[in-house]
RNA sequence: GCCCGGGUGGCGGAAUUGGUAGACGCAAAGGACUUAAAAUCCUUCGGAGAGCAAUCUCUGUACCGGUUCGAUUCCGGUCCCGGGCACCA
């Protein structure tokens, strides 16, 4: 035969083969085990894609293929997040529409996808700006819409059970509902009567500041904004009141966290989110004043008798009840200079701290002392009840603003641990008793308590004698879902007279209209509100009214894509409820951290809600998740990226050295999860390595001589392949893909070795046969065409995976380590089966040991079963 | 500031549960083949030292200390790099 191996002409020719005969095509549900393997579908650029982005859909192919080839019924799917900013912003620029974009870039990647030989399945490709998928989007915004969270049963149900309840009883039995009988109830009018329901639903509408670009006269998504300034313009962007729609995940946050125990992720995505949630526990306490009872949230009750005064958020609805005339002009002075803040502005670092007295004061409860309450921007409205109990001594933040303003410090913890510091008398700085284990001091009945205790005593009294209750907050916020822009997935809601309707199930999807190019308005508002044909609306009693014209940022879409994937061509509904719960949850999801906390929990919200709601049966989507590693530049640790023209693609790598070679250096270069520098001459030499496996299944008669210090029997060379298939395959299912390919790295050399002696022996072929096999999901076009040359049947990948056998795959001989003192002095090959007897008597015969031990006798031998004996002196 | 990762040869990186540090690959050096080059193959390759030599000794996983018969691995502290959060009471 003697062929050279020549990558350019057999991968495009198997490129073609395989995908006539729909290869990789997925099997209908069947009784073999499944596996949904899976990466987060891209956002396609015009720039295509990058060696770093084939970090991850090389490793996800190569577990697809290993799964097929261990008759796994796989499912392994591509599709396009094609809603969004980028190609907006390219379409804009070009004036053209962005679905033209979209369609020449997703093209694009599916060249290279395929170049580079990635089985996705493509009859199941999905493409989230097509009416056919984004009319479910906008059928799930209705489930949401029409949906809300019953805190009793813990789960989602329909809004007309709400309906009916408030009918019957009002809110009651609904705990943290705001008070409303029955009767008032049926005297709402009916825009009343939505405006309350709002309160409830899962999606709804209110007013709320966004981000203002004023140079591109638009609305940015926070992710849109660094540092304060917009993206793209470079300037500092502006706080403008909106009425924008949100979806309330705030009523999962619970279940957000505590499913997060459940699913085997990488910790620190866990930990990112649990701190995204941020949960804390406390007390609600109530502080009386003149409008009536003041709510604050602290974690902190121990900390009660050192309150020295109280801070109100600016937008605290008893600001203007409590200010005293007096005051009143300053007070509105501090209010109006604090809206005209960014949020930048406001949460600057080392900024000092800014407030103002109302004149009004508070009553403690658990002291009556009478405390003066101020206004402050440092108090968020958006957490907790926007009031806080400000104890100086024992929170930074306090302790800043009473020494700003000469407020009076008072410590009531001791530190508890030996050499601790005196309290402060001089309060130059916090007492070191926060947030750790302290006694209290000053602090009435509970002196000499330790806080652990007294925080659980003082919240059951509180709770006992009315004054407050156990509380848990959440850092978590709803999620905003608004875009002012053309390029997303409209928002299936019409306003009428009447108030707003959502569009019948049976009229989606609502489509984007198909305009040549537009621009984004001076308003703020969508484009989509300059086409009058969009906007109008005429209701089937004749009166008229204005379509939404907001649209949903691009997270909706990719809340629920993995569920289409299950059915993606289906016309009736978003996805079979048995096809989903066939394929779902995903078994392996994989993709960059960057998704970490947005991506990942939208989507995980999403689906408790369809659970929920009776349309999946499982509450987690992605049982198995892992994050690649950036791939750096190849000098130094940048970035790669276009403006610094550092980019390789994987076009010109299969062009020099071809997709296998990508493939294997793909995997090779680091561990899965690292960050690691692109490097051409380790490419070079996987490529190289490629090549000897290829001379090696093909060109086996060039003979070497034989090497007599790595002579190695039949019996050795099968332990090899035993053992290389058992490493590769445990390398594989746990993502370790380096020592993957550096395993059958030593197999290739060993086989060489194997081949200066014997040719074609059973061993040898079991050995170039297992080889093969291993290859295929790594270098599968090679793998392909040496199966083929080999006159086997087509197609390697159709083959099973090699099985290794645990007793070929023993170790005959181990390496007994001799150590004395605990520094090896020697090692000594011993029979597998060695017993400790024997052990610690060949030990202490070497002569390795014996010069070491001087003559001493041993005071103590340490046997490892296997591994080592350690005589210690 | 707080919370997570990480730090191993010239480089990318290996190293089950605490038990042979540096697998595999790159680069480099020397050699073979060749008119020559490429390709390929062979040998060496953490640092220092001793020996004609096989080999041996010391040292070494950011730094300092601890636990242990034994530490890249566990504990305490320090420095550096990367990521996340950032007035969340």
């Amino acid at each position: 035969m003697n062929r050279r191996y020549d990558p350019a002409e057999i991968e495009p020719r198997w490129a073609v083969r395989w995908e006539a005969d729909e290869l990789y095509r997925t099997a209908p549900a069947d009784a073999r085990p499944k596996a949904y393997i899976l990466d987060f579908f891209p956002y396609p650029s015009g720039d295509g894609l990058s060696v770093g982005h084939c970090r991850n859909y090389v490793p996800t192919d190569v577990l697809s293929r290993y799964y097929r080839m261990h008759n796994y019924n796989v499912l392994h799917p591509m599709g396009w997040d094609a809603f969004g900013l980028p190609a907006e912003n390219a379409a804009i620029k070009l004036k053209t529409n962005p679905a033209k974009l979209i369609a020449q870039y997703s093209a694009n990647y599916k060249r290279q996808f395929r170049l580079i030989g990635i089985s996705f399945d493509w009859s199941r490709e999905i493409d989230s700006s097509q009416p056919e998928y984004y009319r479910w989007t906008q059928w799930i915004f209705l489930q949401l819409y029409e949906a809300w969270y019953d805190p009793r049963i813990r789960s989602a149900i329909p809004i007309a059970e709400l309906e009916k309840e408030l009918a019957e009883s009002g809110t009651s039995g609904i705990p943290g509902a705001e008070p409303l009988t029955a009767t008032q109830w049926k005297g709402m009018t009916s825009a009343e009567k939505k405006d309350f329901l709002s309160k409830f639903r899962l999606a709804y509408r209110v007013a709320s500041s966004v981000n203002w670009d004023p140079v591109e006269k638009t609305v940015l998504a926070n992710e849109e904004v660094i540092d304060g300034r917009g993206w793209r313009s470079g300037t500092l962007v502006e706080k403008k009141v909106l009425l924008q729609w949100f979806f309330r995940i705030t009523a999962y946050a619970d279940r957000l966290l505590a499913d997060l125990e459940g699913i085997d992720w990488p910790e620190h995505i866990k930990l990112m989110q649990r701190n995204w949630i941020g949960r804390s526990e406390g007390a609600e306490v109530q502080f009386a004043t003149e409008a009536g009872s003041l709510k604050i949230f602290t974690t902190r009750p121990d900390t009660l008798w050192g309150a020295t005064f109280m801070v109100l958020s600016p937008e605290h609805p008893f600001v203007s009840r409590l200010t005293t005339t007096d005051r009143k002009s300053e007070v509105d002075a501090y209010i109006a200079a604090t809206k005209g803040q960014s949020e930048i502005d406001r949460t600057a670092e080392g900024r000092e701290k800014t407030g103002v007295f109302t004149g009004a004061y508070a009553i403690n409860p658990v002291n009556d002392e009478r405390i003066p309450v101020w206004v402050a921007d440092y108090v968020l409205m958006g957490y907790g009840t926007g009031a806080i109990m400000a104890v100086p001594a024992h929170d930074q933040r306090d302790f800043e603003f009473a020494r700003r303003f000469d407020l009076p410090i008072r410590v009531v913890i001791q530190p508890t641990w030996k050499d601790a510091p005196a309290p402060p008398l001089d309060a130059n700085q916090m007492t070191g008793a926060w947030p750790g284990e302290g006694v209290m001091v000053e602090s009435g009945p509970f002196d000499g308590t330790s806080t652990t205790v007294a925080v659980a005593q003082i919240t059951a009294w509180l709770e006992a004698t009315g004054r407050g209750k156990l509380a848990v907050n959440y850092k978590l916020r709803d999620w905003g879902i608004s875009r002012q822009r053309y390029w997303g997935t409209p928002i299936p809601i019409l306003h009428t007279p009447e108030g707003e309707v959502p569009v019948p199930e049976d009229q989606l999807p609502v489509r984007l209209p198909p305009v040549e190019h537009y621009e984004p308005t001076d308003s703020g508002e969508s484009p989509l509100a300059n086409i009058p044909e969009f906007v109008r609306v005429v209701m089937p009693d004749g009166t008229e009214g204005r379509r939404e014209t907001d649209t949903m940022g691009t997270f909706a879409c990719s809340s629920w894509y993995f569920l289409r994937f299950a059915d993606p061509g289906n016309s009736e509904e978003a996805f079979d409820r048995s096809q989903a719960a066939y394929w779902l949850p995903v078994d392996m999801y994989v993709g960059g951290a960057e998704h970490a906390v947005m991506h990942l929990l939208y989507a995980r919200f999403w689906t408790k809600v369809l659970h929920d709601l009776g349309y999946v049966p499982f509450v987690e989507p992605f049982q198995r998740l892992r994050n690649q590693g950036m791939i750096l530049a190849p000098d130094g640790k940048e970035k790669m990226s276009k403006s610094k023209g550092n980019v390789i693609t994987p076009d010109e790598v299969v062009m020099d050295w071809g997709a296998d070679s990508l493939r294997a250096y793909e995997m090779f270069i680091s561990d899965f999860e690292q960050a690691t520098p692109w490097n051409t001459h380790g490419l070079a030499g996987t490529h190289r390595w490629l090549k000897r496996v290829w001379e090696l299944l093909l060109n086996p008669a060039d003979r070497l001589p034989v090497n007599e210090t790595t002579r190695q029997s039949d019996r050795d060379l099968r332990r090899w392949t035993h053992k290389t298939v058992k490493k590769v395959s445990h390398d594989i299912e746990g993502f370790r893909f380096n020592t993957v390919i550096s395993s059958l790295m030593e197999f290739t050399n060993a086989l060489y070795e194997a081949q200066r002696q014997a040719v074609s022996t059973p061993a040898f072929q079991e050995a170039s046969d297992a080889l093969l096999l291993m290859l295929a999901p790594i270098a599968p076009f090679m793998a392909e065409e040496i199966w083929s040359l080999l006159g086997r049947p087509y197609s390697v990948h159709r083959q099973s995976w090699p099985q290794h056998d645990e007793n070929l795959a023993a170790d005959e001989f181990i390496t007994l380590v001799l150590q004395v003192n605990g520094k090896v002095r020697g090692r000594l090959t011993m029979p597998a089966g060695l017993k400790e007897e024997q052990a610690r008597a060949v030990a202490l015969e070497s002569e390795a040991v014996r010069r070491h031990l001087g003559g001493k006798p041993p005071r103590k031998l340490i046997y490892v079963p296997g591994k080592l004996v350690n005589v210690v002196v």
